[in-house]
DNA sequence: GCCAAAGTAAAACGTTCGTTGTACAGTTGC
DNA sequence: GCAACTGTACAACGAACGTTTTACTTTGGC
């Protein structure tokens, strides 16, 4: 029976992505994670640490989901992380909304410029591939359209990522040779 | 010297915003409000009513600022909103994220909707002005396209309304018929 | 001048928080 | 068989939470 740094991580993930970091008392996580107190700190070190360590391993595991080689393969793995771990907006954005008041404010900071970085890379990667060419206006655009997709499909649904997908599609389009 | 139940409020606003609802505790409310405990009990009922109140208050503000006639000047309004405002991402969607834990789940996630609905209703409106017709697919790429926005420019900074301008006129451009 | 209305300050309420301490059980490897 | 390790259960810590209470001051209209 393992019960270890990993397991704890990722039962606690869900957690704090539905009910919030700092509304969520340490009761709740340990039994999630099915875990005694003691254990729960002695790998984790604080709630601080665990919000860090729920945040990287979140970062990773999405990464991990993006196997997209085009902008709207992007968009079709977002729409089936959607309809795995639900829309209630980027997880980063609003731990990023509760940093400081977390005490593990330079920690959680970090991980989401992380997050932000490598997902603005990645985006950056696909323009390349689809274009032959950079064009940081273009993945601006781009990146605006997938935080724009991530955010709406808490209300719009599914139509959050047909949306997004048009609008992508159009941007992409633009400035190829007229075809009438 | 008022001290009313609206300059409560406004003063609270900014604290939840930059802190987080849950993570804010009644003490820095009531020093930021510059009133005692008991006049923002007598005013607000609860921590849950000055929430609810709190969004209530930034939904009827921040529509007030929106005088947009088109899309673009929409941006601009954002723009001017988050210069004097600073960008955290959308508030309203951060609250939705604290909102059970806050037990004032029911209240929070009904401004919540009335936010969103208002935002949808407005860019409507805007296509209809703009392409002289209802285009719900265009509207959606809109509202993705300014919620992309408000998330990035936390972390693109102004950049994100530059290249928001660029994606929204290219979509409504689509269709136009072709100047080449 | 006085009575309400509305404010203040400060202590206390019981609860819950994050964290630590104590005491004990199960497994593993040599 | 006995360390060493890793886990559990559970009580306890002080601090902070949201809220209420008590007692007092200020203010404005009639």
């Amino acid at each position: 029976m393992p019960t270890t740094r990993t397991d704890i991580v990722a039962s606690c993930e869900p957690v704090f992505d539905r009910h919030g970091f700092a509304a969520t008392g340490m009761d709740t996580l340990t039994e999630a994670a099915n875990v005694s107190t003691r254990t729960l700190y002695k790998h984790l070190g604080s709630k601080a640490g665990l919000t860090v360590a729920v945040l990287e391993a979140r970062m990773e595991r999405f990464f991990s989901t993006c196997t997209a080689s085009t902008f709207d393969e992007l968009l079709t793995d977002l729409e089936r992380w959607i309809e795995a771990e639900g829309a209630r907006g980027c997880l980063f954005l609003r731990a990023q909304g509760e940093a400081d008041a977390l005490s593990a404010g330079a920690g959680v900071s970090t991980v989401v410029a992380e997050y932000r970085q490598r997902l603005r890379s990645l985006i950056g990667r696909l323009v390349i591939s689809e274009l032959g060419r950079e064009d940081e206006t273009v993945s601006d655009e781009l990146l605006i359209i997938f935080e724009g997709a991530t955010s709406t499909a808490s209300y719009l649904g599914p139509q959050a990522i047909i949306a997004a997908r048009s609008a992508a599609s159009t941007v992409l389009m633009r400035g190829d040779p007229c075809t009438c």
